[in-house]
RNA sequence: GUGGGCGUAGCUCAAUUUGGUUAGAGCACAAGAUUGUGGAUCUUGGGGUUGCGGGUUCAAUUCCCGUCGCCCACCCCA
């Protein structure tokens, strides 16, 4: 599990606001839940048969002996919230959005902790439009974050009636093929015979190819129509039939999103659709769908694709420089910072330093832009010395006209 | 759960191959000097149980065993 230091967590900072303007406008609420849950909640809801459940979960006894878990993912959380606090009953439906940790005790590797974040979107107690409302906003998302050079993969679990029939083509056919099977597949035909798609062993390839497929999973008619509106709104996709994912509660949509340069662990994101989970958790049968998105994967594609991704954050600070040590430069440093955060702006500050060549070095090691020079002719004359450190111009400007200035250049960059 | 790689200063690394003086360098940090403008220069300084434990040896950072940690990949997921 990371610590996360200074210098590392204003991308996060950056990444948790963006998500927050977008999904808001968007009309979804924050939720936070608890990271600890009763054991119970993630086998109901996530599977007994998935590899989260049975060998991912950091799950101990509490001091009431109750088996408890800290949280592998959020959609069953949400839902336990949904269901107990009856909230479906305020409202015909539900958006929200959450930002937090989640705990999986998976052997690290790139592009995967054990403590690791995700921020994610659930659309509760809304049919198949909201498939297309939950991928473009997805979508849309990661276009906004500045997020290019990524890959949509789509498949249609099918609906639940169809799947009881499909279960059963299934294990009989891959019953027969047993033998040909790796242990995990033959582990999986009696637990979850769709997770056999899942397998990426190549000895069961040959199996798998010459399952019927097809035949048991035609695309359906409201997965055509996403089609539709996915090329009527200009969003690129790819479908991919193998596509299954590791949690039991899906059916109807499902996606992935992949990036580039994030080694083997690409899915930067990742859902679909869950009608069943509801009731899975003893609610009444509630239509819903959602993603998560991985906040280490997005922040390192996001550097991927833009080697200067950390720059255009710190350019958005304004680096408080004094360079004498007085109590009235004190005062009037004080004076413009709660200017400056009283309208929101981000200022950065190097305590105890009064040298100007100090600042500069400071404020470049962490590519700030701009700089507000103040000394005792600034403090005496009511100005500030407002550096662009970019364009290597420098201004004397009444201390009045500073915010404006400030803005003015925040708005150019 | 399975494989492979790596642990030396805060960071990046050297010395280990073939055991041998006081384990070095750059960056960073601290102090002094000069410095109201491109983030420096000069001088000085603090920093290490060589991951930890055991073994072999006159002698171990170096060889052997164990252990812990990290990294990468499989698996799986975000």
């Amino acid at each position: 599990m990371d610590d996360i230091l200074p210098g590392e967590i204003e991308k996060w900072q950056w990444v948790e606001e963006k998500a927050r303007i977008f999904f808001e406008a968007a009309g979804f609420k924050e939720i936070r839940t608890p990271l600890l849950e009763p054991t119970e909640l993630f086998t109901r809801s996530i599977g007994e048969s998935t590899d989260i459940v049975h060998k991912e979960m950091y799950t101990f006894e509490d001091r009431g002996k109750r088996s408890m878990t800290l949280r592998p993912e959020m959609t069953a959380s949400v839902a336990r919230c949904v269901v107990e606090k009856g909230l479906l009953t305020q409202a015909k439906s539900l958006r929200f959005y959450y930002i937090g940790p989640m705990f999986r005790a998976e052997r690290p590797q790139a592009g995967r902790k054990r403590q690791f974040h995700q921020i994610g979107v659930e659309i509760i107690n809304e049919g198949a439009a909201a498939d297309l409302e939950s991928i473009a906003l997805l979508y849309k998302f990661l276009q906004y974050v500045g997020l290019s050079d990524i890959q949509l993969n789509l498949n249609d679990l099918g609906e639940e009636e169809g799947r009881v029939k499909v279960r059963k083509a299934l294990t009989e056919y891959f019953s027969k093929e047993r033998s040909r099977l790796c242990k995990d597949c033959q582990w999986r035909l009696e637990k979850n015979v769709l997770r056999v798609f899942d397998c990426k062993i190549k000895e069961c390839q040959p199996v798998i190819e010459s399952a019927p497929w097809e035949n048991f999973f035609p695309l359906s008619e409201s997965f055509k129509s996403l089609e539709e509106k996915l090329k009527t709104e200009g969003i690129p996709y790819r479908i991919n039939r193998r596509l299954v994912r590791g949690l039991d509660y899906y059916n109807g949509v499902v996606f992935e999103i992949t990036a580039e340069g994030l080694g083997a662990q690409n899915a930067v994101a990742g859902g679909g659709r869950y009608d069943r989970l509801y009731q899975d958790l003893g609610g009444k049968q509630t239509p819903a769908t959602g993603f998560s998105l991985g906040v280490e994967r997005l922040i390192a594609a996001l550097e991927k694709s833009n080697p200067d991704f950390a720059k255009l954050i710190f350019q958005r600070y304004c680096y408080i420089a004094p360079i004498a040590n007085s109590p009235e430069v004190e005062r009037y440093v004080t004076d413009i910072v709660s200017e400056l955060i009283k309208r929101g702006y981000r200022c950065m500050k190097t305590p105890g330093v009064y040298g100007l060549d100090a600042h500069l070095k400071k404020a470049n090691q962490f590519g700030v832009r701009y700089m507000a020079i103040i000394g005792s002719d600034e403090a005496a004359k009511g100005t500030v010395a407002f550096k662009d450190l970019n364009a290597r111009k420098q201004e004397n400007i009444l201390k009045k006209d500073f915010l404006f200035k400030f803005e003015e250049a925040l708005r150019s960059c």
